[in-house]
DNA sequence: TTGTATCTACGACGACTTTCGTATATGTTT
DNA sequence: AAACATATACGAAAGTCGTCGTAGATACAA
């Protein structure tokens, strides 16, 4: 029943994880790799921080073989709504809603993207009503 | 033509900013008694705190008197917009998209909410087309 | 004038984060 | 075996952030 105590990461924690939720599990060199595609860290940086990622427990890995293999022990999506919840809190003073709309407002979105989200409210709204139906209501009766 | 070089707030800072926000131009004393209302902090540490904005350039404040006034130097929204650029880069891979997504279905969202982030949407559609009537389209023409 | 309350200025400490040098173990090649 | 490449472990420096103690200034009350 204990809601499982992910630490927060810290960014270069996350720069980290960000590559093992893309590649999956990685050997330190790769990790490594990865992250000098963006900007340059030394090796033996990447590795102190995975060691402390283990003890935290971010990462599990193996060591069977002489080079060990990191791999996230937090999911993606988890970890991010975990950040999202301190971000809209201390930068939005709690309002998810002035957040959305400050995103959308701020970036620029195809109309895939916003065909999208038309179709995520609409998901929520019928789960809201738990409507079985997928046909819209436009007004509430009178 | 050179973009204002806002230092990006702290955690911390970002609370103050808060108070400033929302309640305008405030003495130590309001701020730090604002802040005492969610959690404990010294008078001296709220003090240092501005003063260190103060050097950073995120208030202004006011000495004519002997207590200083305090104000924000950085509006809300640009901030706001600012810090959110960041977190989407380090906790998202700059996918705005996947973070609007993640707010949407993680918090309860109301339905006037909902309905304030159709208009958006609507608005932002009628930008990107150019359109002048706000009629919305339904399909694309087959 | 003397005491008291309240303010600002400033220095310093502890926690946390990131970074890297160096030691040491292990495997590989000649 | 000897030299070399590559891996992990560990300690420590440097920077940032939040916190507060203390000193000194200023106004006001008794």
């Amino acid at each position: 029943m204990s809601k499982t105590p992910i630490p927060k990461p810290t960014e270069s924690e996350l720069e980290i994880l960000q590559v093992l939720w893309q590649h999956g599990p990685s050997t330190v060199r790769f990790t490594n790799d990865q992250l000098n595609q963006r900007r340059e860290v030394g090796y033996t940086t990447t590795l102190k921080l995975l060691q402390l990622m283990l003890d935290k427990g971010l990462v599990l890995r193996e060591d069977d073989s002489k080079t060990h293999v990191y791999r996230a022990a937090v999911r993606e999506e988890e970890t991010q709504g975990l950040l999202l919840d301190r971000f809209v809190d201390s930068a939005f003073g709690g309002s998810a809603m002035k957040m959305v709309m400050q995103a959308l407002g701020n970036h620029p979105t195809s109309a895939d993207e916003l065909a999208q989200i038309r179709s995520l409210l609409n998901q929520i709204e019928e789960q809201r009503n738990g409507n079985s139906t997928s046909k819209p209501q436009n007004d509430e009766p009178a």
